[in-house]
DNA sequence: TTTCGATGGTTACAAATGAAACCAAGTTGG
DNA sequence: CCAACTTGGTTTCATTTGTAACCATCGAAA
């Protein structure tokens, strides 16, 4: 019989949240601190740095946000000439965004930081328990693909 | 040498925050459309329904809330007569917290569906990479313990 | 072509959040 | 005893977020 009280501590859902928010409230005073940057401006400017160009819908898919804080974030980092602007030829509803030299700076400033601080942070598992949440984690996002 | 671009999808950090951010939407239908409820109600709910009779300060330790948080969410209970608050005989700063028969009834209507959830998202997976997310995040949770 | 639905992106509004100030009640050291 | 500090909890204010409505453009079908 299913004891009829529930354990917030050990439900998955509860523990990947936390986990997942201690981390990248940790994570995020590397580009909270050095240059103000809001989490959905990390992320596009990481994607920019990734991919080059890409379009705001594109951002989006890769990086989880919603579509306004895609336009939000781009739009401050426009803001600070971070990025720019280019109509698309073939269809105008379309912007190609790019990052700037300054963007781009700062992007190249903040990925050996960013890497570093996955490194530490796998640092204190053991081989074993990284090759577990590796896996782990990649089993999980593949279920959840699949379902929706 | 060490290539100076991120791979977004392969970050940790953003891994584990989109993993969560997903189930957790997810899984906020289960009190979201039955109750209205927002998570950090769910959690206070789910706190009291676990332990019997808590301080504000014990649940947002146990459910890793900050105060205004469960603030908010105490009262909102309260306004439902889900909860009730009693005055502590030693420590008149204290409001001892615990459920009403409605606030439980809840609970009790609640857990079966949270574990039925937890069940289900774990039932995808293989019994090998169930071991691997439960090892990998308690891993994680114990050097990120540790750390801070 | 005109119309109609889908798509790219922005804006407006309401709700959720976090930081800091706050109030009250406890504790501690002189 | 009483000032100074701490602790439990609430409130205020600014920021962030999500939802939905919106505007413009595109593609397809009549």
């Amino acid at each position: 019989m299913e004891s009829e009280i529930l354990e917030l501590e050990s439900f998955l859902p509860y523990r990947l949240y936390r986990l997942a928010d201690v981390v990248s409230r940790e994570f995020s005073k590397i580009y909270r601190d050095r240059h103000g940057l809001t989490r959905p401006e990390w992320r596009t400017l990481s994607g920019l740095g990734q991919h080059g160009t890409m379009t705001a819908t594109a951002l989006g898919e890769q990086s989880a946000m919603h579509k306004t804080k895609v336009s939000r974030a781009v739009a401050e980092l426009e803001r600070r000439r971070w990025l720019t602007r280019t109509a698309d030829e073939h269809d105008r509803r379309v912007e190609r965004l790019a990052l700037t030299k300054a963007g781009l700076a700062a992007y190249r400033e903040m990925v050996p930081l960013a890497k570093a601080f996955e490194r530490e942070l796998l640092e204190r598992l053991s081989a074993e328990e990284r090759a577990a949440i590796a896996s782990g984690v990649a089993a999980l996002e593949e279920a959840l693909e699949e379902k929706s």
